[in-house]
DNA sequence: GTAATAGTGTCTTTCAGACAGTATGAC
DNA sequence: GTCATACTGTCTGAAAGACACTATTAC
């Protein structure tokens, strides 16, 4: 189910890598974003931090060259065959190419790129596989999710930490950049949140040092002793939050930050909702997704004005108070406007 | 400059491929957007159309597995070495790997997968290659130039062809279909222009065979006979734009959908700018890559209240009628705001 | 009745679009 | 003076944020 185990041929230079599909799978259920994780499996099992933090990894399959016409179809295939899920929205994300992200690379073996997937599932929709799991996704950012106010992890955790590290700058010009870069990815000294710099908020917490794939990776490549002067002392100053394999936490930030962008200009939310649905369904997954509470009059209008959805005079009275109507996604918006998306509102309720 | 050439192990089928970086570099040089070209070598040379219509390609390199730490490292690297240009804003833009793509994994070569760039360099930094050209972007797209009002060719050649298109659908559904897709992208009979869709145009006007690229492809793959029932005549029927090698302008057309789409929420206009510029000026290069003119005095509020510039106090006399102030780009905006971009105001002067 | 959610009305501030107008240079 | 561009002022309508209010269920 992971990395293909083959590992004949190392590293004959013709100029040839091989090619990983990723999948960040996604669907929301019980108003909670997860993604569907794996067993990792092989060489990469033992990688998990020592303090009950077990190690996550996303499905992953190789691209066949001579069969798989497209890549897009490789992922579908795979993925059918793997968890009988049946993608339905698929999307692009990235291609990771670091030759460090792979530890084989490092050894001499064939170095392996891995191209990115988001793709989005209904509610409800789950694989059968044991080894496989659905994992709320802010159990790997917990500094993500801001529905109940500013994460306390973040003045506890985050931000000493990352003053720390601005401290170690090197000069006082390096120290200066660091601190802006700090402010501005975590929102800090005034500086606003910005929902969407997911990645660069993971990338700054590994630069740091502050993540448990930082310290694994320093050690490997140092074989034994403590890299960057943090390495290697357990659990001690990492930030809380699962980690993953590999780099699959870097990918799975890269679908968060555009998932969330996407919301605002694009009707991908619908993609996560049964057909019908009620405004409050709708309006808690994109809560769940942008990580906020939002502003319910405000949320509805927005909606209503952008003509995304319709209703169909169906009730349901399962609301634990007054029936509430079942909406469907309006089709006809595409034609009619731009950019459809959800367009967040204000925060809280 | 272009393809790599060694072509020893055809398709020895050990599930591995090779890696190609494309570049799209762009600038604004006299209020026209530009890419880098070069001329198309070996044996892509011939592609091109017989009316005059020559390929262009873009700027190729093989990543080394053995030697780029990272993609991005690798792109620079053989940019710098080929053009001596070097490289500010770079971001990767999508991995292409659909096996038809390239002609010789056809007839069983190895699989060549690319990744396609987006690089921004300062007006007036030129190669000095004179194999390479800049190229005004709207040569390749006709039909996204907008700043004229609405491009003639939409009505005179693509909205007719596009109608044929739809009645050749195999059934009602499926012309039902098409019909949408045609109005929704092209912003046909009521449905608005949206400039961000530059990708999708592209892609429908390939399905539809209405870009030389197409019939090309077809003429490939079914070596000499007509395929889609549109091949092998010529021009005729086809719609204005500069084609190029392989799937290049479908890279390109990548390349501007998000350029457009980033400008509004990052300031990334100023990569392209020198360091100091007038308000036209800065209009100007939203417009030339929006592809519309702005509303002068709102986009002139706009950025103000943004906080994207600041006055410099020097004065410019060269403007045809009164001085006009310098500005520069204020780097403080972004611990301000959370989406610093230019947000486009109405169109028209 | 209370609790809980569904849904409406409206006030205020902000912002986008459009109009006008004045300022300062070249000729 | 004319012409061209630079820059400012202000009106208007639309949209965003925030508040209060009514409606309909379960208990």
């Amino acid at each position: 189910m992971a990395l293909k185990s083959e590992s004949g041929s190392n590293g004959e230079s013709n100029g040839t890598v091989s090619i990983g599909l990723n999948a960040v799978i996604v669907a929301v259920t019980d108003e909670e974003p997860r993604l569907l994780t794996v067993r990792p499996s092989g060489r990469l099992r033992g990688q998990a931090g020592k303090g009950g933090r077990e190690s996550g990894a996303l499905p992953f399959g190789p691209l066949d060259p001579e069969k798989d016409r497209t890549l897009e179809l490789g992922l579908t295939r795979w993925v059918r065959e793997q968890t009988n899920l049946e993608l339905g929205y698929v999307e692009q994300l990235y291609t990771f190419g670091d030759r460090d992200r792979e530890p084989r690379s490092r050894s001499g073996g064939r170095r392996v790129l891995s191209v990115g997937y988001l793709a989005l599932v209904r509610e409800g929709q789950v694989a059968g596989r044991e080894e496989t799991s659905w994992r709320p996704w802010y159990e790997f950012f917990p500094w993500e999710d801001w529905r109940r106010g500013r994460p306390p992890l973040i003045d506890a955790a985050i931000e000493p930490a990352l003053d720390r590290w601005v401290e170690g700058g090197k000069d006082p010009l390096r120290r200066q950049e660091h601190r802006e870069r700090a402010d501005i990815t975590f929102g800090l000294r005034g500086a606003p949140w910005d929902g969407e710099r997911v990645l660069e908020r993971y990338e700054l917490l590994y630069e740091a040092g502050l993540v448990f794939e930082a310290r694994r990776d320093s050690e490997l490549s140092s074989a034994g002793e403590p890299a960057t002067g943090m390495g290697g002392r357990g659990e001690a100053g990492l930030v809380p939050g699962r980690s993953m394999v590999l780099d699959h936490r870097r990918i799975v930030a890269t679908a968060l930050g555009r998932l969330r962008g996407k919301i605002r200009y694009r009707p991908v939310v619908f993609e996560l909702l049964p057909p019908t649905f009620t405004y409050l369904q709708l309006q808690r997954v994109v809560e769940a997704l942008a990580g906020v509470r939002l502003h319910k009059q405000n949320f509805r209008r927005l909606v209503e004005k952008g003509g995304l959805v319709e209703g169909t005079g169906q009730l349901v009275s399962d609301t634990g108070g007054r029936p509430a109507e079942l909406f469907r996604f309006r089709h006809e918006v595409l034609r009619e406007r731009p950019t459809p998306g959800v367009g967040l509102p204000g925060v809280h309720s």
